[in-house]
DNA sequence: TCAAAAGTGTTCATACTACACCCATGT
DNA sequence: ACATGGGTGTAGTATGAACACTTTTGA
């Protein structure tokens, strides 16, 4: 029995896909307190002028990462970020980007990011509008860019819970205030009292204190901590939580 | 200025991507004890006959996740099951399925299932082999599958804690040792001790005590309980987890 | 010397761990 | 009656939340 009978047209049944990347980047403006996401204003046809998620389709020969890492670089200049997978929503009814005229299925891979936001600097092209939103005020987007928000929202709360991605974008020295004002502003005031916050992450024993002193205005001057990758290691296998 | 120039080659510049699904499909065999994960055989050129984890291509007007649920079907019957996506990889350095002839880009959006050990029945196509095979036996997969199953036995154990996914898997009526047994087997032995874990789980609020009680060859009848949806999805906004 | 910010400690309540122990059934 | 598995209770420790208090600086 030939093969063929298995599968009747073997090339024609299956189909291709345009695959988009959209990024959720998100900055902590820890003066104002204010938890913050990166926005475009949509050039394309579909959904003209409407507010939506940094993206792209992704090109020959570039990885999904790789697209992900140069949507960042195209809208933002930054050196410290975290950046991971978030989700893959298939568009089957939608006809979006620059190719709304055939009938190719679209995959849209999402990638969550969170950017130092003092070294952030936008980059804006001359034609779209780009902007920080804070959370609260973010419009309706284009597309179903509402719930890949939402998801890496949920997901910014997770990971800053379990895993150490604040300090990919603190400064290497910072305050436990610095810390703590990245926390709070992401998790909403009510996660924890300073003092409790101090002992806990302390005693979880990979933050170094580099003895460097500073001072910021009026009140007694803070200690300068270190993450200590090394001493994270040795503890990143226990479930832990940082809050 | 007209819109090309910003495109130069606008149609040919993006790739076109072949998209998989990729199972890992659990299964806990509470009778002995062992956590079970689906592999079948590969018929393909590559990798000929190494074992793989259960997948296709996706065809056209199917969505990602019909997609999973027929590499489902196709390969287990069963009725109760949980299921969600993973993780989604790209494999620009692969050459696998039906098609390595031509140099089109490959996904795989891989999605972890659990399903019911006693109803599962494996469907033997007469051609490729199929087996539930323990985790501490599985060999080594085609492709780079071993780093979606360990991702997703990750995932397994974290869903486990944190979500109710037992109860999708667990008869309507289940006795708190199957319970225990579940997660005993998944999460390890040393996870909780079987008091400790009633107590837990009870206090949670959402079990109820149908009143009828199993007997199961010798010693004490157990209560057969029931989850309770409704008193669940009161909770589940609350940080909750069930070891 | 006072306000502001950093940092420490104390109290009370709750939760987790490791058991010991009692209960209901089949043989 | 006793082995077997189901189910309850408790003592000691650890953790968490709330908040009072001390320390060190700038003005």
């Amino acid at each position: 029995m030939p093969d063929s009978s298995f599968k009747p047209t073997p090339k024609q049944q299956f189909a291709q896909f345009k695959v988009g990347v959209d990024n959720v980047i998100f900055s902590v403006d820890t003066a104002f307190n204010r938890l913050l996401v990166l926005l475009v204003m949509r050039q394309g046809e579909a959904y003209l002028n409407q507010w939506s998620l940094p993206g792209t389709l992704v090109r020959q020969s570039e990885s999904l990462e790789q697209a992900a890492y140069r949507i960042l670089s195209e809208n933002i200049r930054v050196q410290n970020l975290y950046l991971e997978q978030l989700y893959t929503f298939d568009r089957l009814e939608q006809a979006p980007m620059e190719a709304e005229e055939d009938s190719a299925h679209y995959l849209s891979v999402s990638y969550f990011a969170l950017v130092r936001f003092d070294e952030a600097e936008l980059i804006a092209n001359g034609v779209s509008g780009i902007a920080w939103y804070p959370i609260q005020y973010v419009p309706k987007l284009a597309f179903d860019r509402d719930r890949i928000l939402q998801y890496g929202y949920r997901r910014l709360r997770n990971k800053l819970e379990y895993s150490p991605v604040a300090f990919d974008v603190l400064p290497e020295r910072f305050t436990l205030n610095d810390l703590y004002q990245l926390y709070a502003t992401v998790l909403g005031e009510n996660f924890s009292d300073y003092s409790n916050f101090r002992a806990k992450v302390l005693k979880l024993g990979f933050l170094s204190d580099t003895g460097v002193k500073a001072s910021r205005g009026a009140g007694r001057p803070a200690s300068l901590y270190r993450f200590d990758a090394e001493a994270f290691d040795l503890l990143k296998d226990k479930p832990m939580v940082f809050i």
